[in-house]
RNA sequence: GCGGAGUUGGUGAAGUGGUUAACACUCUGGUUUGUGGCACCAGCAUGCGUGGGUUCGAUUCCCACACUCCGCCCCA
């Protein structure tokens, strides 16, 4: 049997249902903040990642998807999406376009070759989004709310998110400085991975699990007392405007970000379950202001945000999230002979050309198992064709709710399906509660009420 | 890249060096020649992750590999 690749996923189902309501739900809130879709290749020149990313982050040093092409071009499988969407950015012109600044947002496949565990996949779906051409902390607050909005909306609880500033360049360089000069007399209390991070990326040694309750630790510098005035003052705004819409937050110094290409605002949403083990960082982002003239445009302040959507996927699963899924169909039509199957063939499309989700057997199936077939679909009405009612111009159809069985012309059906197929207000979620509960849709609801 | 645990039908799983791989659910058919969901009866893994090896004989023991999961690194 072949099988699929390593950290890789199929998804199908029910869960393929909830994957795309997510998604919808994603689309729409972007709309409200009046982001566009944007659609990147999934390869770019190798280079784009190294000059975008880094050199020193782990993403582009030792986890990237690498091919050369038949041509001999040297390409990789995006890991991220933000250096792909700020290459587009500069090679469209987009810091000529009349709306500024440019809102974009993506939601889409990425490759790193990592070890898999639940949550962390080499083929991974993120979304996120950029918003390019304006470096005042309003689009800082911005970004950061959107993203504690849309896991609100979803219905996601436990969401924490943590904010830090590592200032302007000049800012981040003293602070960088001074993290070796504290670093560098303890080196050998840290741990094997610390020694290496203190010449690689000092920054990342806040982030230790190993080392984060020593003295060393601790008593390190914190980012906020290095910045400069005008970046203290920045993130005084990017504060205040987050209280202003309501978002909870929480400074952290050791926020740091793994990415080389962050300044000023870097911020993490985690979800706090208790199943999600290490994978809790769902998503994260931050400003980066040199990147866009880094890669050959003008320079152009930015701040994006990308989240991990198998994780997110993850965490709805893990809280028991409900959605709003149509889980029915509105009809199902069964027949025995083959006369009926005639009729069965042309009034499945007709009704599905009225707009009627319409199911019928494929498998010459005995009646009894039709309707079973119809009671797993969720069918809201039956039909067994027969040939005589066909003659005499009618036919029966049974409200699998109510168990009642109407005789209508075959005129009428469409208006009676009109009628008495009802859309389910109610979350069609599939969980077990009778009960009236909060449910996803925002309201409370009874998810399956009539059990 | 490092360390650890695991892998038996559609599902949950029990089990053993020896010709029926238990049990339950689901599913299919029948009892009921065109209105089911109950009940009863019958059927459903030539197969125990893949490939080798040991053995008269391997799902069981050994080796390698693949995949899944957990921790680290890193990150989403």
């Amino acid at each position: 049997m072949i099988t699929k690749p390593k950290g890789t996923k199929d998804i199908y189902g029910m869960e393929a249902k909830r994957w795309q309501y997510v998604s919808k739900v994603i689309d729409e809130v972007m709309e409200k903040y009046n982001y566009n879709f944007i659609r990147v290749p999934v390869f770019e020149s190798s280079e784009l990642f190294h000059r975008g990313v880094g050199e020193t982050s782990d993403i582009v040093t030792k986890e990237t998807y690498d091919f050369t092409d038949r041509g001999g071009r040297k390409m990789t499988l995006r890991p991220e999406g933000t250096a792909g969407v700020v290459r587009s950015y500069i090679e469209n012109k987009m810091y000529g376009d009349v709306n500024q600044p440019v809102k974009l947002y993506y939601n889409c496949p990425m490759y790193r070759y990592e070890r898999p565990q639940a949550g962390r996949y080499r083929e991974l779906t993120q979304f996120g989004y950029e918003l390019i051409g304006s470096d005042d902390p309003i689009c800082d607050a911005e970004v950061i709310s959107l993203a504690v909005n849309i896991y609100k909306i979803l219905g996601l609880k436990g969401i924490k998110v943590n904010i830090n500033s590592l200032g302007d360049a000049e800012s981040r360089n003293n602070y960088r400085e001074a993290l070796i000069k504290h670093f560098k007399p303890h080196i050998n209390k840290l741990c094997e991975d610390c020694k290496e991070r203190l010449e690689k990326n000092p920054l990342r040694i806040l982030d230790c699990k190993v080392d984060c309750d020593k003295e060393v630790m601790k008593s390190a510098p914190k980012t906020i007392d290095y910045l400069n005035e005008a970046s203290k003052q920045r993130f005084e705004k990017v504060k205040e405007y987050l209280s202003l819409m309501g978002v909870e937050y929480l400074v952290d110094p050791t926020v740091v970000r793994g990415l080389d290409y962050y300044n000023h605002t870097v911020f993490e949403v985690e979800a706090e379950i208790e199943k999600f083990g290490a994978q809790n960082v769902i998503g994260g982002g931050g400003r980066y202001n040199g990147m866009v003239e880094q890669l050959g445009g003008p320079s152009t302040p930015a701040i994006g945000f990308a989240a991990g959507f198998d994780r997110l996927m993850l965490a709805l699963d893990y809280e028991n999230v409900k959605m709003p899924i149509n889980n029915s169909v509105d009809l199902f039509l069964l027949y025995v002979n083959e006369d009926e199957k005639k009729y069965a063939v042309y009034l499945t499309n007709d009704l599905r050309m009225n707009g009627f989700i319409v199911e019928t057997d494929y498998l010459n199936r005995s009646l009894k198992s039709g309707f079973k077939q119809a009671d797993r679909l969720n069918a809201k009405f039956t039909i067994v064709l027969n040939s005589d009612d066909l003659i005499n111009n009618e036919l029966k159809i049974k409200n699998n709710k109510t168990k009642e069985e109407d005789v209508i012309s075959l005129d009428a059906l469409i208006y009676y399906l009109d009628e008495n197929v009802i859309e389910d207000d109610d979350c069609n979620c599939n969980c077990d509660d009778s009960e009236e509960h909060e449910c996803h849709c925002g309201e409370n609801c009874k998810c399956k009420k009539e059990n």
